[in-house]
DNA sequence: AACGACCCCAACCGCCGTTAA
DNA sequence: GTTAACGGCGGTTGGGGTCGT
């Protein structure tokens, strides 16, 4: 489809305040905004392959673009850099947004970093659609001790078997060509970070630290206290490490997919039929309580993945 | 098939810190 | 030392797509 015409005023041109950095009134008049055109991505992509990155304001004038500075940076680095990593996001990468959201709050850029290929729009985008919708689903605020802790608790748990699913599913994979190939290229990974990779993240979903965590989900205070999560205490390398490491070797061949939708449907049917402890699960007291804050009708209703 | 509600995401906005003139 | 320009960051919005009725 073709934006060009979409996106320009009915005079020709669209108007901006005069403040636009790096332009004069003149430039302004005719400044572009909206989606940008292919041949607008191509310019910008053949001269920053040219020329580099920086100075945007310079580089959107001499490549010819009439965008602002800041619009080319915008466009360049959430869409036209090399290695920008598009799609859904994997488990791997899910529990880590969590893990980190909870430690550095909404600072989005810090947290893309340690998601390589992932742009900061991208996990403020995540966590703004896919992790508040669970929190208004919850009845809880997303900035909440308890929706903190019900995600510690149950979410990156679940993410975890979920990546551990996926590695065993992957390995089974390797093994089984290994076997009728016979070439040691493919034994398994002996990489301690690859054996550890978990580990770290656990360790943080036992920290847990509202005292009401629990009963955001169960009104049992104190359940999570022996959360089988606690005996994965370890001194394994760090979560950056990790997630460098381990996101650039796994996430692109996870699968994709809103984990929470997983989570809440699985673990609260455990939770309801099941003993959840038999499950291999932690025992959050879900069964039984009666606890109006969930909405397991409409929890149920999710996709499962 | 039509319509409305909702979801997702690209792009914009405003603020702030840094830098250079 | 001052100030304007710029880059970076987090918050917000608008529109297309999808889903449900």
């Amino acid at each position: 489809m073709e934006m060009d015409a979409l996106w320009m005023s009915p005079c020709g041109g669209i108007s901006l305040p005069s403040s636009a950095a790096g332009v004069g009134e003149d430039e302004a008049a005719e400044l572009r905004r909206g989606p940008w055109t292919a041949e607008e991505d191509a310019l910008l992509a053949g001269y920053v392959a040219a020329h580099g990155e920086g100075r945007w304001n310079e580089l959107a004038l001499a490549a010819g673009l009439r965008r602002t500075g800041k619009s080319c940076r915008l466009r360049w680095l959430n869409y036209l850099r090399p290695g920008v990593r598009r799609g859904g996001f994997t488990p791997r990468e899910q529990l880590l947004i969590l893990d980190l959201h909870s430690r550095w709050g909404n600072r989005w850029s810090k947290i893309a970093a340690q998601l390589p290929g992932r742009t900061d729009n991208e996990v403020k985008n995540y966590w703004r659609t896919r992790v508040q919708k669970h929190a208004k689903q919850l009845g809880c605020d997303v900035g909440s001790g308890r929706f903190h802790d019900a995600m510690r608790n149950l979410w990156m748990p679940r993410l975890l078997e979920r990546i551990h699913a996926d590695e065993s599913a992957a390995a089974a994979a390797d093994a089984s060509r290994y076997y009728s190939s016979a070439s040691p290229a493919h034994a398994p990974c002996s990489q301690p970070a690859c054996q550890n990779a978990a580990a770290p993240i656990i360790s943080n979903c036992a920290r847990a630290t509202s005292p009401d965590a629990a009963s955001c989900v169960t009104g049992s205070p104190s359940s999570w206290e022996a959360s089988p999560a606690a005996q994965f205490q370890t001194s394994s390398p760090t979560m950056a490490a990790w997630s460098t490491e381990q996101c650039q070797n796994g996430c692109s061949s996870a699968s994709s997919g809103d984990m929470f939708d997983e989570s809440w449907s699985e673990l609260l049917a455990r939770a309801n039929h099941d003993d959840a402890d038999s499950a291999g699960l932690p025992d959050f007291g879900l069964g039984g309580s009666g606890d109006s804050l969930w909405s397991l009708d409409d929890i149920w209703q999710q996709p499962f993945y």
